[in-house]
RNA sequence: GGACCUGUGGAGCAGCUAGGAGUGCUCGUCACCCUGUCAAGGUGAAGGUCGCGGGUUCAAAUCCCGUCAGGUCCGCCA
């Protein structure tokens, strides 16, 4: 046996004991007679005395330990001689008193120092991930991971899910993100691509008469990443035969309350559902985080008759005046305001109009051009409050202006302070919500044509179908999101069954029979042979433990993420490959490769 | 594809607005001292293409242009 116990597990309870730990050392300290090293494994610290009354051969070994030596230490437990508890760890009460040390491996000077006490580099924590790692933080968010994913496991096993594995070889999809694709050698000029998501795979588990599967699944997107993106991310993926959206909703909601129940210790109260329309016109956004207020407030009735041009055009053609108001923010200096409304602008929006209320009245670019009514209502109807900052923007498109607005509201919020800080043992810390309703189509420049928000197999509810031809907007789905404090955690619909259905949804999005037979033929087969009714929804797990660890980029919960360019500083990946490997592949290189992460 | 922020001994920063000798701080490394520290302490030392390239200037870490890398965001992500 080469330990019998863990460095962190050490207790009061263990005084006495000889006990034999492993471990990294993470500190030295060499007082010349006695010297004191901190030894680190998965569980947590303990010290470690070298006494030359001791022991003459384990004191003078330990001259020679440096950080980062993986060493064995054998020693007896001690209560700390009092006055020398440390209350900072907890194995504080005792030491380990040692009686001789084997160096299994020495180490180099690291690259950075092995801790919590400062931030380093993105690129050379994740060029030396394996250090990056060992430290506590990284080692408790990787076992977070490992409790979440534990648990979810759990709660579908009980309720009769099933876990089954679909390909990660499989077809490139026309539509949604970019494919990452692999050549085939056995099929020169074929390629296969890796899963966007199992869409397709799990429904036809539906058909097979599966009922019930899930799968904690690896996914690939080729798009551009951010803090919440990867290229390669995990899904939680399940779908479920003879259900209808509430049955979707209740299953996943009680899989969230069971999982924050058994990881966090926490009891989540019932997601409140928003309306997608609600929910834009409210809070602009569609992932809105609820821990704040600052909503989006209408002004068209206050501008309604106003002679200001800008409000007066966009009114006129038919576009919206909406504003939010920033507590205490007429505190903010000339140069903070006009980065405001740079920002609007970087957002899209024509412009941003401040107004101050001051214990003198409004200050505001736009005031002159107010009349007094207008003034009036535009204090009165955003309630802004001596010291406040109202924001206003006004566009033709509404869209525009929830899309400026909302990601002010976030923004500002977060370099205000006004998002709580609560503890995540406090349920209050969690606003999850259902976000329901969503269109089933939107109109999309680039193809010049309507599109689906969330998939062409979307259900469509049927009270809405009348506006198929007339206004596509109006066509709701049958697809929900789960919404956490301003992120999206969970996207799922109750899929067509009905190949009648399937057909006037093609038919509406201009894809030809042929088109919808080449590109999903495969389904649409397979629905021939009674589909059973059904519908799925597929929670990000990298998101979820990312919010549950409270970090704020998914890098910190993935044992080996990528950089914003996609690139590994550790394996140096992508990277080019020889020419035999091509060759092998039938494929030809026209743009010479240059070295990926260079400079 | 675009916007913004960052890049200074091994690590983290300051210096840049207003050009004047690689200047400073914290940590680490090495040597020596030190028997109760706990991110030990003390003394001393080593360690630098100021990301890279170009320009302006008598003079550039500092100003300008380009470029690379990292980050945040927009586009993109059915």
């Amino acid at each position: 046996m080469m330990r019998t116990h863990r460095c962190g597990d050490l207790r009061a309870e263990h005084a006495g004991e000889n006990v034999t730990l492993c471990g990294w050392v993470d500190t030295r300290r060499d007082h010349g007679g006695v010297t004191f090293a901190d030894l680190r494994d998965t569980a947590g610290l303990v010290q470690v005395v070298f006494n030359p009354d001791e022991s003459m051969d384990a004191h003078a070994a330990a001259q020679g330990l440096r950080n980062e030596f993986c060493v064995r230490i054998e020693g007896e437990v001690r209560r700390r001689p009092a006055g020398t508890v440390n209350e900072k760890i907890p194995t504080g009460e005792v030491e380990v008193t040692a009686s001789s040390v084997h160096v299994f491996s020495s180490a180099d000077t690291p690259p950075f120092q092995v801790g919590e006490h400062q931030e380093v580099d993105e690129n050379l924590r994740l060029k030396y991930r394996y250090l990056d790692l060992r430290r506590p933080s990284m080692q408790a968010n990787l076992r977070l991971r490992h409790a979440i994913i534990g648990a979810i496991r759990r709660f579908f096993d009980a309720e009769g899910f099933v876990e089954i594995e679909t390909p990660m070889l499989t077809r490139a999809t026309p539509e949604g993100a970019r494919d990452y694709l692999v050549p085939a050698r056995l099929h020169p000029g074929a390629f296969y691509a890796l899963p966007q998501s199992p869409q397709l795979f799990k429904q036809l588990f539906m058909v097979a008469g599966m009922d019930r599967y899930y799968q904690i699944v690896r996914c690939f997107r080729d798009e551009d990443l951010r803090a919440d993106r990867q290229p390669d991310f995990t899904q939680l993926d399940l779908e479920m035969s003879f259900v209808e959206v509430e049955d979707v909703l209740d299953v996943t909601e009680r899989m969230f309350k069971s999982v924050w129940a058994d990881v966090l210790g926490v009891g989540l109260p019932d997601f409140p559902r928003i309306p997608y329309r609600e929910s834009m016109e409210r809070f602009g956004s569609d992932k809105p985080d609820l821990r704040f207020g600052m909503e989006l407030i209408e002004l068209s009735d206050t501008f309604a008759a106003t002679e200001v041009r800008v409000f007066r055009s966009v009114l006129d053609a038919g576009g919206a005046v909406k504003a939010i108001v920033l507590p205490q923010g007429s505190e903010l200096g000339r140069k903070d305001l006009d980065a405001l409304v740079d920002e609007a602008k970087s957002l899209g929006a024509g412009g941003l109009v401040w107004a101050s209320v001051t214990g003198e009245g409004l200050k505001s670019p736009l005031d002159k051009f107010f009349t007094g009514d207008e003034r009036s209502g535009l204090v009165e109807t955003t309630r802004a409050r001596e010291g406040d900052l109202i924001l206003i923007v006004a566009d033709p498109r509404r869209s525009i202006v929830h899309k400026a607005l909302g990601a002010l509201r976030v923004r500002l919020a977060q370099r205000h302070d006004l998002i709580p800080r609560t503890e995540r043992s406090d349920p209050d810390h969690w606003k999850f919500a259902w976000i329901v309703d969503f269109p089933w189509f939107e109109w999309n420049d680039e193809h010049e044509g309507w599109v689906p928000i969330h998939h062409p197999f979307t259900g469509v509810v049927e009270e809405t179908l009348d506006h198929l031809d007339s206004d596509k907007e109006k066509v709701l789905s049958k697809s929900y999101d789960i919404v956490l404090n301003g992120w999206e955690l969970a996207s799922g619909s109750i899929r067509i069954h009905d190949g009648e259905m399937q057909s006037r949804m093609f038919d509406a999005l201009g894809i030809s029979r042929d088109e919808a037979s080449e590109k999903f033929g495969f389904l649409l087969e397979a629905f021939r042979y009674g589909p059973p009714p059904h519908g799925g929804i597929a929670p990000g797990i990298d998101r979820i433990v990312a919010l549950a660890a409270g970090e704020e980029n998914i890098r910190e919960v993935i044992a080996f993420p990528k950089t914003q360019s996609a690139y590994d500083p550790l394996t140096a990946a992508p990277a080019p490959v020889n020419d035999d490997q091509l060759k092998a592949l039938h494929i030809k290189v026209v743009t010479p490769p240059k070295p990926a992460g260079g400079g």
